[in-house]
RNA sequence: GGUGAGAUGCCUGAGUGGCCGAAAGGAACAGUUUGCUAAACUGUCGUACGGGUAACUGUACCGAGGGUUCGAAUCCCUCUCUCACCGCCA
């Protein structure tokens, strides 16, 4: 949620750098503004007349201490006259409160002035390539839904008979790797310093809209309706929410954390060939980082989680390249984004792996999540995410770009995890 | 799932109708004292939203939502959660 604040002094920007993520938001702007100064009105009118109440109450009950009964029930007319006007401006403001925070909320974050203009995905910005480990494969290399069956290492058939399509069974060699790949993926985040947290895979619907899940994207998760509970898309949710409704002092920040969970997205409506075997899942596995931070530093930290995501595709020794998300390709809640691609070589094409994500206030705003300088007042912390990583991708590419006629070979700094050098 | 007890500020905890935004203690922060540490003393010490250049000031909040009353942390109702015991159970 943007700030009030700040779209109160800073109108035309907000409406400009919407634009950026091809929102026009100029009516819905202007409607908050007046609703804001008309809900302000109403505000100090209700005040007042509270005010005048609450003088009213003391001086009653003064007259009935020094029983003088009679004053004190001409004044409790008096009183009942003033809480009927009152009333009825009580729920005009609560109305206009309830406008205001409805008109607020479906407002998307506002981009970064670093973001691209663009509208389509083909418009984001390559801003880093690794090419180093591009594999060079025979005209006869096989798609990892291919290879997955060649060596009976995860089986769609089977999962789909026990769940449905896009919940695989991980198998032998194949439950090893995914093993294996959260292990060392919480290992790395441990030593960079995250501190490793296990949070629930449900969540109610106030975590929910902490991050920005709801109510916009209600269609995209799970709802175990008995309960009201929701199967997390990701463990951003259930980790920032741990600092909903807190105040963190200043000097504790960055905080940082990592979780491994898995993941689960409806993904409803997308099929075809783009999203055959791993490429996309109703239920997958990631290891997830957060950051909360000081807002003077958030960005250089956006800057350095990159980097460590980066840091992961190198030891795995996967080619990738990082883009910079164009405005319209950027997600909801996002101030800047970047997307981590592996090349898929039988595929040949690239595999979004990681998207992290600098959210400024946005999220802080609406999880109440604020921090302490000294004995300040509390400000809106900025929080940040990435995934470090999702894992299916990563299979896919480290099964195609890896095979050789011989098995699937594994990375070295995977081995002392999944005990194995190749897949055969 | 059943029964009982509870929910007050960063923590402990007092408060059963107006003098309570809330005692007291602890923690924290600042200062004084001090060779250092510790201790002692003094002060500060909730949040949100309004009004005001500001000093300051208004309103709301004692788990949440309703109700009674001129007036509710306090009484009533509903819900949520926590704890204890029982049942069930990885």
């Amino acid at each position: 949620m943007i700030q009030l604040a700040y779209i109160r002094e800073n109108k035309q920007d907000v409406i400009n750098r919407l634009a950026i993520k091809n929102i026009d938001a100029t009516a819905a702007i202007e409607e908050i503004i007046a609703l804001d100064q008309e809900k302000r009105r109403a505000q100090t009118e209700v005040e007042a007349l509270l005010s005048e109440q609450n003088t009213l109450e003391k001086q009653i009950g003064e007259l009935f201490k020094s029983g003088k009964k009679a004053e004190a029930d001409d004044l409790k007319n008096r009183s009942a006259a003033i809480k009927e006007v009152s009333k009825g401006y009580e729920d005009k403001l609560a109305k206009l409160e309830e406008d205001l925070k409805n008109a607020l909320i479906v407002l998307p974050n506002i981009p970064s002035t670093m973001v691209p203009p663009g509208k389509t995905p083909e418009e984001n910005e390559v801003v880093f390539l690794n090419e180093k480990n591009m594999p060079k494969l025979a005209d006869d290399s096989l798609p990892h839904w291919e290879l997955t069956a060649k060596y009976d290492i995860i089986d769609f058939e089977l999962g789909n008979k026990i769940a449905g399509a896009g919940f695989p069974v991980y198998k032998g060699q194949g439950a090893k790797l995914q093993r294996a790949l959260i292990n060392f993926f919480l290992d790395q985040a441990s030593k960079a310093g995250y501190y490793e947290v296990q949070p629930p895979i449900l969540i109610n619907e106030e975590s929910g809209f902490g991050t920005g899940q709801l109510p916009d994207k209600e269609g995209q998760m799970y709802h175990v309706t008995a309960d009201n509970l929701y199967l997390i898309p990701t463990a951003e949710v259930p980790v920032t929410n741990i600092f909903r409704d807190t105040i963190v002092k200043a000097e504790e920040m960055p905080i940082k954390y990592t979780a491994y969970t898995p993941c689960f997205r409806r993904e409803a409506g997308s099929y075809g060939a783009h999203v055959r075997g791993l490429n996309r899942l109703h239920q997958f596995d990631k290891v997830e980082i957060v950051q909360i931070a000081h807002p003077k530093d958030s960005y250089a930290i956006l800057e350095e989680m990159r980097n460590y995501v980066c840091s992961l595709l190198d030891l795995l020794e996967l080619p990738y390249r990082t883009l910079k998300l164009c405005g319209g390709d950027m997600s909801f809640a996002s101030a800047l984004t970047y997307d981590m691609e592996v090349w898929s070589g039988a595929q040949k094409r690239w595999l979004e792996v990681s998207s992290v994500s600098n959210f400024e206030s946005f999220q802080a705003n609406r999880l109440k999540l604020r921090y302490r300088e000294g004995n300040d007042k509390p400000v809106l912390a900025h929080t940040l995410n990435g995934s470090a990583l999702a894992l299916p991708r990563i299979v896919a590419s480290l099964l195609e770009n890896n095979q050789t006629i011989d098995g699937i070979r594994i990375p070295a700094a995977l081995v002392s995890y999944t005990g194995f050098d190749t897949i055969k």
